[in-house]
DNA sequence: TTTTTTTTTAAAACATTGTTTAAAACAAAA
DNA sequence: TTTTGTTTTAAACAATGTTTTAAAAAAAAA
């Protein structure tokens, strides 16, 4: 008979939002079994260990996460509208789960073995078509001739730098959350804008 | 009589190191002696507790690498100067510690308390010259009116979140670290002319 | 030198961690 | 119902973590 998907998915849930909010480190076992509501034993039954439930929930949330970027970078749209789109979803998406930029960064300097599982999943690795347009509207001269690395880092940095630092933002300007929100939804309009200009010719 | 200002350093210099590396964590008191070559005890004679130390180490960090920057902040240089001298003192200093984004990241998602401790210190708190420089010359016209904060956050994701996804951008682009230092060395000039780039006044 | 204080040591106490075991409870199939 | 296989449980285990103790060694003061 199949496995119970319920006390599974209790399982990997429960760690899942404990991970995020406290780190992998600093989460125990018996604190995801507690959340969770189950035997201590039964995460070691489903998932043999800790660190493998970790690189489940791991994998999944950076898939989940990136399978629409991932869509949006292969497209077909002009490279205007490509950046418009990515930034504007990348954000909305990280303002559903904001912990999830501290996650990725906590886990990069955690174990960089787990690059290798980013690889197949992170919209970061499917760039291909976005560095050749970027090349080639920059020989087309419409565009200021820019590297596309560069670019590329520019925007994901304006997008994901500011979750990492949500707390110290919110506490520098005394804001609650929804002003953080406010601010957010601002650079949805303001990252784009930045980087157009940047790749604007000068007169 | 003083306490052995050796032993107290070699204790402080290896768990930074370790802390560094290794994040706070997974570092044990058990590896900070053996690096420091004392005592186990030791570390307790002197800092307490583990976490003592840490909070230690942390304030000093952050305090070195802040002070240089908190001058610029507070200088007389006019924006556009000011915002090229930071930027590049600022990617000169993450260059020479390139873990410190990292480290301070994890922290940041480790224990929220520590904000406390960061704000006498960094320079994210040092704002007020700025805020007032860029609306100031707003409202002379002399650039575009922006959200000071945003401007700043814009400022600080691009210079340090590619430390942050160092091992990314190296693994993707199959850089050397040589490589990434000449990735990071265009940056200086990138950064400046992006930021004020977006502050020109349109046609 | 003797006394006092500071520093260092080895040992062990103590707590917590992730994991395993072996039996019990349960559900499905025969 | 009996059998079979799956799921759950409580307890134990082994490893590793941090902290404390109490005595030894070293250094400074008297």
């Amino acid at each position: 008979m199949a496995r119970s998907r319920n006390t599974e998915q209790k399982i990997f849930d429960a760690a899942t939002e404990l991970f995020l909010e406290k780190g992998v480190d600093r989460t125990s076992v018996r604190e995801i079994a507690a959340k969770a509501d189950i035997n201590l034993a039964l995460m070691n039954y489903y998932f043999r260990s800790k660190e493998n439930l970790f690189s489940a929930i791991f994998s999944s949330l950076v898939k989940t996460n990136s399978e629409e970027l991932i869509r949006i970078l292969d497209s077909n749209l002009e490279l205007e509208e490509k950046i418009r789109q990515y930034v504007s979803v990348y954000i909305d998406m990280l303002s559903e789960n904001p912990l999830l930029v501290s996650f990725v960064m906590a886990i990069l300097h955690r174990s960089r073995e787990r690059i290798t599982e980013m690889k197949a999943v992170s919209s970061l690795y499917a760039t291909e078509k976005f560095t050749q347009q970027v090349l080639e509207e920059g020989k087309k001269g419409n565009i200021r001739r820019t590297d596309p690395s560069q670019l590329f880092v520019d925007m994901l940095s304006l997008i994901a730098f500011p979750f990492a630092i949500k707390m110290l933002i919110i506490d520098k300007n005394n804001f609650t959350d929804k002003d953080f929100q406010v601010f957010i939804k601002e650079r949805k309009k303001r990252i784009p804008e930045m980087l157009i200009d940047s790749l604007r010719l000068k007169p």
